[in-house]
DNA sequence: CTGAATCCGATTGGATACTG
DNA sequence: CAGTATCCAATCGGATTCAG
């Protein structure tokens, strides 16, 4: 026997609506995740490195995007050649618990998964 | 000062990009969360209106998806009018913990959040 | 009811060239 | 080095129509 559906509320799935909203894209956790990993400042091009094969445009776009929410930080130093730092803030590492949990079991059923 | 980046191994991050190809786009988690919590047949009328606005082909893109990843099956009845069941399978529920965790967090922090 | 098919606009994301 | 600007292709995703 189904249970009425429509008794559940509406609202259970809303914040992974806003979770899809505020990191969606190819890149976004990716970058994300790393800066957690790395917990320092880091550079753009040393990032880019890491975060591979990702384009300036996309990097750009998502550090951005994650400075706007508060998530990172930016830094430029006035110096030739120039230098900006980004690092993940107390708020982007509080996600690292989700995070870690997310990427284990990725590792863990990997194998399982069809296709 | 900063770490020597380039000595962190590239494959830390690979479980995200997994991931990400695993469920994105703007419907992925909130339907496969749905259908977590739910943990019963559920008919595709039903799922619809559960996660809403969401559009039929959308809706079916993504549990085609699902399907081909051995998340969730899917039962035809030969009934008129046609029945189909949608249910989440062992290996999708064993990302509960994750996506729970990843739910709290939206909850509690999408105050804190920029923009 | 459960789709498939089609059309369409919006967004994503890569490649490349250029700049301070 | 750290971007910006531009062009372009692919994908995403909504609206609508049709079919078994």
């Amino acid at each position: 026997m189904i249970k009425n559906f429509s008794t559940i509320p509406a609202g259970i799935a809303c914040p992974m609506v806003s979770f899809v909203n505020l990191i969606s894209g190819k890149w976004a956790i990716p970058i994300l995740y790393r800066m957690i990993v790395i917990d320092e400042p880091v550079r753009f091009s040393d990032l880019q490195r890491a975060v591979h094969p990702i384009t300036q445009k996309e990097l750009t776009r998502q550090l951005r995007q994650f400075e706007s929410r508060g998530l990172v930080t930016r830094q430029v130093f006035a110096e030739v050649p120039p230098r900006v730092e980004y690092q993940i803030t107390a708020l982007g590492k509080s996600l690292r618990p989700t995070l870690d949990s997310l990427a284990e079991w990725m590792l863990e059923n990997e194998g399982r998964l069809g296709d």
